[in-house]
DNA sequence: GCCGCGAGATGAAACGTTTCAGAACGTGTG
DNA sequence: CACACGTTCTGAAACGTTTCATCTCGCGGC
């Protein structure tokens, strides 16, 4: 940089980073300059220096779904609080996008990665935590202790979706969701069918629909298929894995000419804004998004810095919020 | 890095930028050793000696709005593809915000960046151009012919909607947005204003209305605000200048018991997923998102590597996509 | 045997910061 | 006056890469 304050480089760093330890007068001359200038410190220069970016990574399974933008929400306000930025990649749950991205942020040295991993084991994901980069897994619980996790009981979630629908009487019920394998989609199912199993003494009424994708567009195909059920042996009821699927049921319902809830019964996941703004208020199980970015954002923070952290792996309570989709009652024996 | 493979660093540089300029032993040679060691080459490093990063900045005003998630696809997508990565950054129409991202992103030598500003102007991104850091606009026209930019017809787009209104016998019409005073706010309302212009003689029949934030809260609050006039003057139909307001809009009628479409039409804008996904799948003007954004990041890789580069102000051309929000025709003596 | 040539490898400079040992200087103390 | 001390500033090293001029070596041609 040009010292036209007529300064060394080692005081022009003292300006900027530790401004009390240089005299007025000669701070005031490097401002000076320095907005004359158009200085701009060079952050590669700096990250270089310091071994280490002032920046953190988020990989989320899909950008498009709200509850990801709002976790990433709960990201951004503790890593910019910190001085932080986040780098956020979008994987749409493709192996090779995301194993890309991880390579992206391991030559970027980013202080520590936030991920919601693909349903296959990533050797990138390995390597980044073998060389000591912190990483922690959101909305999924860390298989073994080694790690930390930010996650929400999706058993109990998909427990209290399964009982509330049970109480309203309802006896024939679809669960949508399911092909990619996930563990979030996993625990979901098994905490609806240990509801039912609980009520009904077996799982038979419980239906497994896996769409292609976990979208609008795979509830509209879970939801031509129930359509395609004849009406004797059709579910009067659906939990869906996420909102979005659910907002697809209900829209594939309506095209269809389905009342919801009259005719089914809809309960999502997540949820998003979108559903309690869906024309038909969407029931749906809530968890903490904002909270769980940042309780994510502050464990990757305290590994980083090092001092004595402990593994931790979190987890959240959903709670069901009732909405018009799910509001009324039938007689178990019909 | 260790040399373990027995040969200088600059050879391992040619290894991993000209692999064909170097000995075919040799390169096995460092490769092996490269994995052996689980070498990463350092990027901050690249970045300092290049004199620029591999990255470009997305800066919007809303994540969570779908429109803002389907451009940064479109921007990725380019991006990626030329082996860039892509820095997202939030503002919520804050220009505080707006500001410490724009600083951030000049701090780490960023090779351009994609913005969606603020209604006030903004002394960091005049800087960012003055230091010759290509900036693309996205969604918004150039004021002047030294910028690039991709927008959308907005007059048109409101035109579009207004017409459609009108042709459906629609008389009074209400316009809901506008308090944040966006530029695209503004030519989406005179657009409507000048198709109602066009028919009634006057834009008498044209109310506006403009909740706080462009949201789906800011759609319920219209929707209070509508509910509130007196029937004989009640509009019969709205143009909202997002798809988050019109949902909000549209739940807020529900709630209130009075129809869509038969009571109150309602015409939407962006035509995000979640319009057609709706329960009553919503009217709205059509964007080019994801060419928006691929379109913007070409503009914006052109201007960096520089030979020959013309600023463009490229116009895209809305559609009006019809559904059922707006499907009623009325006769306009009522 | 000498020369020139090309392929392949080397070594050092440069990028812009931070850090730290130490220089310069003024001031108070014995 | 000599000395210690504190404050303020300097200078140089170091971070890991890329680049480029230069060196080495083997080989073919004369």
């Amino acid at each position: 940089m040009a010292e036209r304050a007529g300064v060394s480089v080692g005081t022009v760093s003292n300006v900027l980073n530790r401004p009390d330890t240089v005299g007025e007068s000669t701070r005031d001359r490097v401002l000076g300059a320095i907005d004359a200038l158009g200085f701009v410190r060079n952050e590669s220069a700096r990250q270089l220096r310091a071994g280490r970016s002032r920046t953190i990574g988020l990989v989320v399974l899909d950008i498009a779904n709200p509850f990801f933008t709002d976790v990433a929400r709960g990201v951004e306000e503790v890593a910019n609080a910190q001085g932080l930025s986040v780098i956020l990649c979008n994987t749409d749950d493709e192996p090779d996008k995301q194993a890309a991205h991880l390579d992206a942020l391991a030559e970027q040295r980013v202080q520590g990665v936030l991920i919601t991993p693909t349903a296959e084991p990533s050797p990138q994901l390995a390597s980044l935590r073998r060389r000591g980069v912190p990483v922690v897994l959101v909305d999924r619980r860390a298989p073994d202790a080694g790690q930390c996790s930010v996650a929400v009981d999706d058993q109990l979630g998909g427990r209290l979706a399964g009982e509330h629908l049970l109480e309203h009487g309802h006896r024939r019920i679809a669960f949508v969701g399911g092909v990619s394998g996930l563990p979030q989609v996993q625990e979901r199912l098994d905490g609806v069918s240990a509801a039912v199993r609980t009520v009904c003494g077996s799982d038979q009424g419980l239906t497994v629909i896996a769409p292609e994708s976990l979208t609008v567009a795979g509830g509209l195909e879970a939801a031509a298929r129930i359509v395609g059920i004849p009406a004797a042996r059709r579910p009067t009821a659906v939990v869906c894995a996420n909102d979005l699927m659910a907002l697809g049921v209900l829209q594939g319902m309506v095209r269809h000419g389905v009342r919801v809830p009259d005719d089914l019964a809809i309960v999502g996941y997540d949820d998003i804004d979108f559903a309690a703004a869906a024309a038909v208020p969407l029931t749906s199980v809530r968890k903490p998004r904002l909270e769980l970015g940042r309780r994510a954002t502050e464990l990757l923070l305290a590994e980083a810095r090092g001092d004595g952290h402990r593994h931790e792996q979190q987890v959240f309570g959903p709670t069901l919020v009732v909405r018009e989709s799910s509001m009324v009652r039938r007689d178990p024996t019909t």
